[in-house]
DNA sequence: AGAGGAGTGATTGTATGCAATCGTCCCTGT
DNA sequence: ACAGGGACGATTGCATACAATCACTCCTCT
């Protein structure tokens, strides 16, 4: 697996999140650390005094996060944070199991375009190697049983996997996903991703060997079996709309916590 | 196929096109409708002018069509309309081939699980009805060869099959994509769907079926009969990003036009 | 002649103030 | 006591005005 043809090592571990936070980024992360809790009112005045900002930039965070998924607002009402979306999970894994192992797919394909010559991407490698630098930190952190940065590494992955495919229009859906998915994860405090940690490896390394239908395979796989476990974790009751995932719960029901 | 187990017929055909249209929304039809050419530069200001408003409701309009695909904007330069989108064509089809699969299988299931009593979901049949309303509203058109609302009504369907499939998100991502679909077809006056149109109904039959994997298999040949398509109508000379397609576009292109 | 830097213009980003709209409460009439 | 209507408060929607930032040009120095 070489890994580096041109430049050299390169850190650049941070993913993208020492940006100037903006006012719809600061709200967002407020909702998902729980500061803000869902069902909670807001209105742009209140925040504004909060963020010490006028309405204006409030407006245009509302606005964006109203589409993001996160505020549901009513016209001369007011915004409340959207409601708890346990309720969406299931749906939100099938449209990740829907996306991803098409992500993962492509991203192998390329791979093997690449290695034939038939492609040259600009910035295929440098993706590789963040993804690369993406999967040592996260070994480290499992290593030292510190699972709660796992979270993040995670999605920054499965965006990462999502660019090598080379599809911006699945890099863009996917980013929207995750912000939602971190706030899923977030009411977790202690992630059971530990044990589903290793898959990662195994879908690069099927993406680097350039094996598409393996890739998307063990990309079903391994959503599938987040869905499973998030399923069984807070127990929700009413069953999976995947027969399959709603099979293994009810199976494994019994057995787990 | 019963229709309507309680209310009368009702006709609500028209598809959500009557709305007191937002600053938003008008830039986006110019958009699609090419007043606003791709490549075009716009800034607030000019915008404001011509739509007669103030530039703080254009500023909101343009963050929501940035985060559409419509515009790309840099900070302290300048907005323009997005470059024309024909080169994200595949990928765009790409990605409906993986979300409408979902949809499809997953409206079949419910399909079933709402015949055998297992769950009554409360618009079920009102969405039913609206998606027989449109699928005859296109065979009226089809039939009177006036093939330009097909469009519009072809997205309504696809939407309303995902609204049928109870997946919130799906529904969502799609809808935005669907704008972008329209901007694609847009630049195609005379929309060769009428050879593809009558495979609505046969998906739509396997989802009245309750048959799961026939839906999806249907939905993935569909999309991907529509992808060539398009490749082969506008001579896209880089390969598809799916190996099927990208041969079964090389193999037709010396016998079509 | 070329490179560097300051000035200028254009554009975005933000704040404040006002108008429009909607929900709610109280008051009145029956 | 209850229903209906009007007024008030709260909230959003919008316009104007100003500040900050960036790109570009021209000027100067080497």
């Amino acid at each position: 697996m070489p890994l580096s043809p041109d430049e050299p090592a390169l850190a650049a571990v941070v993913p993208a999140v020492g940006r100037p936070v903006s006012v719809q980024d600061a709200i967002r992360r407020d909702i998902i650390a729980g500061v803000l809790t869902p069902g909670a009112r807001v209105t742009e005045t209140s925040l504004a005094q909060r963020y010490d900002v006028s309405r204006v930039p409030v407006r245009e965070a509302l606005r964006g996060l109203e589409s993001e998924g996160f505020i549901d607002s009513r016209p001369h009402v007011g915004s409340r944070v959207a409601p708890i979306p346990v309720h969406d999970a299931d749906d939100l894994f099938a449209v990740r199991e829907a996306l991803e192992v098409s992500t993962a797919r492509s991203a192998a394909r390329r791979a093997a375009a690449l290695y034939s010559g038939d492609e040259s991407p600009e910035d295929w490698w440098r993706i590789r190697r963040e993804i690369a630098a993406l999967l040592d930190a996260g070994d480290a952190h499992v290593a030292a049983d510190d699972l709660d940065p796992l979270v993040a590494i995670n999605d920054q992955i499965h965006i990462g996997i999502a660019e090598l495919s080379g599809s911006a229009t699945m890099t863009r859906l996917l980013r929207q996903l995750s912000w939602k998915i971190e706030w899923l994860y977030a009411a977790d405090v202690q992630p059971r991703g530990k044990r589903l940690w290793p898959e990662h490896r195994v879908i690069v390394g099927a993406i680097d060997a350039g094996d598409g239908e393996r890739a998307a395979a063990l990309m079903a796989a391994h959503v599938r079996e987040s869905r499973i476990g998030y399923l069984l974790r807070y127990g929700v009751t009413t069953p999976s709309s995947d027969p399959v995932v709603a099979a293994a719960v009810e199976e494994r029901r019994p057995a787990d916590g």
